[in-house]
DNA sequence: ATCTTATTGTTTGATATTCAAGATGTATTA
DNA sequence: TAATACATCTTGAATATCAAACAATAAGAT
């Protein structure tokens, strides 16, 4: 049973990895950009730091991701008073439309993939991915 | 409600590819290669075509994947007689082991996040999950 | 106060990943 | 046989990523 749902949920991340590089591609970002504007979009201010462990990769790789966005003019840098080394991070307007379009085709995927459930089900699967979510990440 | 899910969904898929970032660069492998061996894996000979769909990537960048999974000896390519264009790519039996050690980890982090769940629903999510990955994917 | 250590972020150099477009060899069809 | 389709590989360019070294700033110790 547990080799069963292994095999589940590998076909669910690559099904989703798949479907999450054809829209990018299909779009003014890269990857790495458009990963980095769904936290962004999230967060009224981050800095890179955090931003980076979000991201799961190092801070010198945020560092590029952060240029590149912001010579799109999708996020700018603000420094604080609070701690001169920190970098806040901010969505532009622009970035903020970006981080909309791309959230809505995520909550397209989701609707499509919850098409085929009940509302019970549905309400299921939320509390069953919130619950994993909280121990396990 | 589906925003709720799509924020479940998007945290549950980060934190999965976290995870595999990390025990992928725990290992002999690099990420591609490692899913490449994830395919290989379930199946006995796969065409790079096939291997290259499975991988949702280009056949292009599959050649340079196999090329490496063959220069650290996981894999190699056999021609066939039926059709002389056609390379099918076999695990070797170090390959074979790589790919057990590697699925472990899958069936551990399942393990993991199924812990906190009772068994009725382990049984949910994985209906769920397969509704889900036949009706989408 | 100053010296040391820790932290935040950037830079650098190397490797990996990927695609699109074109090339090559093989099969299929007209 | 000629034309077309197909499977794979090659090439060139853009991205993505890390580890390690670096610079600036902050915090703590004496």
């Amino acid at each position: 049973m547990r080799e069963e749902l292994t095999n589940e949920l590998l076909f669910f991340f690559n099904g989703f990895s798949s479907w999450e590089n054809s829209i990018v591609r299909a779009s003014d970002l890269t990857i790495s950009e458009a990963h980095a504007l769904e936290v962004l979009g999230e967060h009224e201010k981050i800095n890179m730091k955090s931003l980076a462990q979000k991201l799961g990769v190092t801070t010198g790789t945020t560092t590029v991701t952060v240029d590149r966005l912001e010579k799109k003019n999708f996020a700018k840098r603000e420094s604080t008073q609070e701690d001169r080394r920190v970098n806040l991070i901010v969505l532009t307007e622009k970035g903020k439309q970006a981080f909309e379009e791309h959230h809505n085709y995520h909550i397209q995927l989701t609707e499509q993939m919850v098409s085929v459930l009940s509302e019970e089900e549905i309400k299921q699967f939320h509390d069953t991915l919130k619950k994993i979510n909280m121990e396990t990440f």
